[in-house]
DNA sequence: ACAATATCCTGCGAGC
DNA sequence: TGCTCGCAGGATATTG
């Protein structure tokens, strides 16, 4: 599941070849991805643009193109775009090709169709759903641990599903939500309220650093994900809890435990996360 | 303000 | 072997 660390590896290896790349010609093979504007519109205006820069925030990729036009891509679930040679053989479920002036393509392709793709003039993202309404960015220097303290001393909702709320932060998907309170010793039940200055410290630190190596894995590669050259992340070799049940907790030897919290699967610790 | 549930969608594994 | 069923999950909508 593509979460920051896999959207901004995506972002990273795009860049270093979309950018002076033109748009030749669109293909769209499944509608229901492109969101707005209507299939036919997305392809003539986005015909003779040229990509200028990539920016990522939250799970959102977006596309600096000539003319004014921004791109704005979330993969969702199993959502995949790979730059590649055009005489690859297509994949299952690409739904949209950029035709790129090098002879190359863009691919989108998305077996379970939840990815959607904006094409908005600049100036106009927050007609985009969800860009405008979202919190802030981990990594980023808005992300302030004062802020958050307050910010999870005021809910009374459930650690876990709060981390998940894109408003609330950006970018944490179901298995770094895990890692997280796994790393902070923290059990995915517990109120954000009832957290301690402690452990409210502990998760802060560990949202960044657990993110943080994320992405120096290139992401976590369990089924779908790849970046945009087409390959795999290694952080699956590096998890603690996450699909882990059933096996020994690496840092108390308790057995990983698998339970709901939110109808989502939540796995941690019982031993270790209080 | 929050919780619970359904929706979208396909592939996969379990159970029969 | 082949069927059905449930499950996986990010975001949104709806109802409570």
């Amino acid at each position: 599941m593509p979460e920051l660390p896999e959207v901004e590896t995506v972002k990273r290896t795009l860049a270093e070849y979309l950018p002076g790349l033109k748009i030749k010609e669109v293909t769209v093979n499944q509608e229901t991805v492109i969101n707005i504007p209507d299939a036919e519109t997305f392809k003539k205006e986005l015909t003779g643009t040229t990509f200028t820069g990539i920016d990522r925030r939250g799970k959102y990729l977006i596309f600096s193109l000539s003319w004014g036009w921004k791109m704005v891509v979330h993969l969702r679930m199993t959502g995949r775009l790979v730059y590649g040679e055009s005489s690859l053989p297509l994949a299952k479920h690409t739904h949209v090709i950029f035709h790129l002036s090098n002879g190359y393509e863009l691919r989108f392709t998305d077996q379970r169709r939840f990815g959607r793709i904006w094409l908005v003039p600049e100036g106009e993202l927050l007609r985009v759903s969800g860009l405008c309404t979202l919190g802030p960015e981990p990594l980023g220097d808005e992300f302030c641990r004062e802020i958050f303290l307050e910010q999870l001393a005021k809910r009374k909702t459930r650690i876990k599903p709060l981390l998940l709320d894109q408003n609330f932060i950006a970018g944490i998907g179901n298995i770094y939500a895990d890692e997280i309170l796994f790393r902070s010793r923290i059990h995915p039940e517990r109120t954000a309220e009832s957290l301690s200055r402690e452990e409210a410290d502990r998760l802060f630190t560990e949202v960044r650093k657990t993110l943080e190596e994320g992405v120096a894995h290139r992401g976590t590669t369990f089924s779908d994900y790849v970046d945009g050259r087409g390959e795999k992340g290694s952080h699956q070799n590096y998890l603690n809890v996450y699909q882990q049940q059933g096996k020994k907790c690496p840092r108390c030897g308790a057995i990983i435990e698998r339970i709901k919290v939110g109808s989502r699967s939540a796995y941690h610790c019982p031993g270790c996360q209080k």
